[in-house]
DNA sequence: CGTAGATTTGAACGTCCTCAAGTCGAGTGG
DNA sequence: CCACTCGACTTGAGGACGTTCAAATCTACG
């Protein structure tokens, strides 16, 4: 059976169910009951979609019909204006919702693009919002994800606007590893799946500064960099240096 | 009658009606058909409350129980560090939505403060997910606006992120009188509620930056600034400023 | 091993910040 | 009605942080 076959089957005959996967915890069915799990089984989720690293989930303008859930792999979203300057306003790893944005409008106002290889769970929001009116822990769980992303983005207006550059990469840094730790890998050996470049856009800095900013954290013995592999040696310190902690 | 008794008549024998409220085509029940309203009367807010100018709707670690919906007058949200760094991270105008950063934890992870004297509809979240479960539209509504928020913050990011300090003003500037302008005031004529200050913390620059980009836009003849009395006298131009546009 | 892309590092510059002085305006009491 | 006062705002000068631009280094991968 070739790849493109094996694919519409898993689309059609099997549909994907949530109750077997092992984001559900962090995933949008997060506390719902094993009956609940059943009941939205194949219903919630339509199929799954391969990205490739580099392209596009969707892209800023396109219709919105669907919200993603990222199932392998991991993503970014920017927001780009008329003269060419683009801001990533975050990083999504698996379990994690992406399109939130088109909901207002009925279009995306991002583009979402693959770091690396990866799957989304694909959730036709039409389906969605009739499947969110008959189980309410479902809507439920619908609204937290949607606040938690409110006070993410909150927090990143705090970051771009109030700290100094080692700050903000201090902060992205235990972030991304307090994310990584609940997904079970470690929060100490992080291997980023995103350029400086990519890092810099999302801190509103400059590639340089991003360097250099690693480069001084490693000097303070916070941590070791290795191109993308960056060892935390002191989770702690990065965490005072945040807290403006002078020790 | 006295003011106390009139306010706890307000509360309690006279629940506040959507219906009549002229802000309903800005607000949570916009859209929704003549029917729906009569049903969503008097059950969707329980009352209304006056916030002094400079006192606190909640406080960052409250307890989340309600939303709440600007009647009359303004607010700012603000996010704040350990360190005592602050962020404003919104200001909202009559028919806009607060406290939708408390539904994740139940918690609220900001403070909220009124500008000027003001009131708000107080919506039980309770009531309104019982409520948002009947009605579709509502619930669709509600969803609707939480996206607007996620979209909004996104773009402060970008703002803070990638623009210049006149840039950022004149952002802040059109997107205000944008929102003035749906609630029926003058897009040109101004009248800020805000300090330079608070200005400054929204767009993650400091009181003096703001003070002489205000100056700046002036000498470039696109607004007369009088205090807090704002004339746009050349919208486009702030827009072309914002496009990167040359000209 | 060679090439292309990613990253580090250096030096000069620019934007914005800090600190301070001065101005303006609203509210108060004489 | 005017002087006084306090807070808010404007403006200036110097300095800090981050940017720009460029060169050097490193890594992955054919």
């Amino acid at each position: 059976m070739d790849a493109a076959v094996f694919q519409r089957l898993h689309h059609t005959d099997c549909r994907s169910v949530c109750s077997s996967c092992n984001l559900r915890e962090i995933c949008l069915p997060v506390g719902l009951t094993r009956l609940e799990l059943d009941y939205i089984d194949r219903r919630l989720v339509a199929g799954r979609r391969k990205v490739p690293r580099g392209s596009y989930l969707y892209r800023s303008g396109d219709r919105f019909e669907s919200l993603y859930a990222v199932w392998t792999g991991s993503f970014k979203t920017c927001l780009s204006t008329a003269d060419g300057r683009e801001q990533v306003t975050g990083f999504q790893l698996g379990g994690e919702l992406l399109g939130l944005d088109g909901i207002d409008s009925r279009q995306h106002g991002l583009d979402a693009v693959a770091l690396e290889d990866s799957w989304v769970c694909v959730i036709r929001f039409e389906d969605f919002e009739d499947l969110a009116q008959e189980v309410s822990s479902l809507r439920q769980q619908f609204h937290r994800i949607m606040s938690r992303e409110i006070v993410r983005t909150q927090g990143a207006m705090l970051l771009l606007g109030s700290l100094y550059a080692e700050e903000r990469l201090a902060a992205f840094l235990l972030n991304l590893a307090n994310r990584l730790q609940a997904r079970g890998f470690s929060a100490t050996a992080v291997s980023l799946r995103m350029s400086r470049e990519e890092i810099a856009s999302f801190l509103g800095l400059t590639l340089g500064t991003v360097s250099r900013s690693f480069s001084k954290l490693q000097d303070q013995g916070l941590l070791f960099v290795r191109n993308r592999q960056i060892q935390i040696t002191d989770p702690l310190g990065l965490q005072q240096l945040l807290d403006g902690d002078p020790t």
